[in-house]
DNA sequence: TTGAAAGCGTTACCAG
DNA sequence: CTGGTAACGCTTTCAA
């Protein structure tokens, strides 16, 4: 079962390899026109031939010769982590609908492994890509600037970095929304989680956090415990007993694998909320309704990040600016946060 | 910014193009050496030329005359699903290791957007598939194979496909643990739900009720409920409701949707597991230990199937057989199926 | 509106 | 061990 080629298309309709090659680029205008210098009907009989003989262009080829290749990457930390695994489907559809093909592959909150990956993808042509930046990962992502590839930073920042597109939630924003909710509540003790990454994403949710306690004379009470990944589950046992033995009465957690945690040591420790303890988490999971109380969260819209970045994207592959987006969070109301 | 090829190394190096490209695609031997028909002296040299100028190999010209890419497609229902959320690391991992880069696309249960990626998939190069099929989606896999790309189906078999690999789960098995679990505990009126999908995994789950139900002389409890992906809301709290009334108190929920389906309206309706229904669930989940009840379910060794795929696939592009792998699956105890 | 021909950067083949 | 050279299938001038 030979490949058939373009040639094979050429010697079958009468035409020349370039015709066809016209003819298989050519996009349909709105009015479903072909929009290329070839007669209608010479493109219509092409188009029949290719479809008879089951042509497919070869994209290494194609690739090959053009040095484009229609194909982006998406580089997130890890795949199968929450946030991207509700991100990637929308990336995919909207990346499908401009014609491009995506590519997913891990960085693992791992500078090194970003550059390989980066590596692979220049490597493989890549028009641009996709990532949500490491912490030190600066370097590799420059080296992809430097190639004239094009970039998007999504749901990190890096500052910086130039002629970098970017798609960002405000997350100061996202912590200015958690405490105003406990606040309104009559909660007034409020501390925070966080991990010790050194992004922008955390530290900017931070700020929120702080300056809405700061806007409500609330500064005194504010507090921002730390863990890393590795020590999260015994770090938070005993950052909440130390919070309730200090009268702590609501928490603020920015992400969602601090969400799980916390409301994981909660349970086994019978700690309740909100009676013991107010709390908003972060991002979507089923556990926020399934958990004993109904737990208020804050969720970032994936579809429009998703998309965004694309748009943004593929704007920059076809030589446009790298513009910057940021969209605003919003808050799912639960019982974990009832009027004290 | 001129991109540095390998004849600029050739060159630099004062060596033949085909020297460069042997001792560029030399693989080490254990002890290092690079095994190709090259004078150490030389490859050395070309090597640090390679390096000094930075050169990376263009995988659109080597693909395009190779005919291979070093590539293998994974095709699952929906790249966000909980399942293969933790498995396309593994994946990821293992192609890595094997010298294979990995491409991720949603065949979203639908057997023509199948096609259309396996369509991509072959216009791409692309050595090989891994392909959690589709009911109804023979068609498009039996075009892959007609192209002799290799493909393994993971998760869910389909019958009648010759030359194909296979890594699944001992679906049977599970359903038979879920039963025996619950009997085992002292439950009896026991019956599950379960979707209209046509899919070997879900069919084959439900043999292993039936045959344990009956092992167990239970069969005449034994009932299926069946549900769609549209309308699981509303039948399920239908299915509960109806249940209950007639006494049922065990249910086997064979996937993590209906799963997370039933905890919600158990919890919405005050349902209490495993005093007013028993469950074995399904798949990992945080919900499974943070449900006000911790849950019991049955896992599936979802590194095994990971690595197993790739592995199996690797072998059949180096043209080894299509083999087949059936995995056991584990149960991990929660309070939903306490003592009766 | 059409076609001929020149590559794109590699790898495969054949000679030496 | 080493080197020359012909493909691979396509896009892209340039000329007709």
């Amino acid at each position: 079962m030979k490949r058939i080629t373009i040639r094979d298309v050429a010697r079958e309709a009468n035409v020349s390899v370039t015709l066809v090659s016209f003819v298989m680029n050519a996009k349909r205008d709105k009015d479903g026109k072909l929009d290329c210098p070839v007669n209608p009907e010479t493109a219509k009989r092409v188009l029949e031939v290719a479809q008879r003989l089951g042509y497919r262009r070869n994209f290494a080829a194609a690739s090959l010769r053009s040095g484009r290749s229609n194909t982006i990457a998406v580089i997130p930390n890890d795949i199968s982590n929450k946030f991207f695994a509700g991100i990637s489907r929308r990336i995919e559809d909207k990346a499908h609908e401009l014609g491009y093909t995506v590519f997913f592959a891990s960085s693992d909150e791992n500078p090194e492994k970003l550059g390989e990956v980066l590596d692979a993808v220049l490597a493989h042509n890549i028009d641009g890509v996709i990532v949500a930046p490491v912490a030190g990962g600066e370097y590799a992502i420059s080296k992809a600037t430097d190639m004239r590839v094009p970039v998007v930073l999504l749901d990190r920042d890096i500052e910086g970095l130039n002629d970098v597109g970017k798609v960002l939630l405000d997350d100061e924003e996202a912590g200015r929304m958690a405490i105003d909710e406990m606040v309104g509540k009559g909660y007034r003790k409020i501390e925070m989680i966080s991990y010790k990454l050194g992004i922008s994403s955390l530290s900017e949710r931070e700020t929120g956090y702080r300056k809405a306690m700061m806007d409500h004379d609330l500064y005194d009470f504010a507090k921002i415990h730390y863990t890393t990944y590795s020590d999260v589950a015994a770090d938070i046992e005993q950052i909440i007993q130390d919070a309730l033995s200090r009268g702590v009465e609501g928490l603020f957690l920015p992400t969602y694998s601090l969400s799980a945690q916390v409301l994981s040591v909660m349970k086994k420790q019978g700690i309740q909320t909100p009676k013991d303890l107010a709390l908003v988490c972060f991002d979507e999971s089923d556990i926020f309704s399934l958990y004993a109380t109904t737990v208020t969260h804050i969720v970032q819209p994936l579809k429009e990040l998703g998309e965004k970045s694309v748009e943004t994207l593929v704007r920059m592959i076809e030589n446009g600016p790298a513009e910057k987006t940021v969209l605003k969070p919003t808050l799912v109301g639960g019982g974990s946060t009832n009027q004290r």
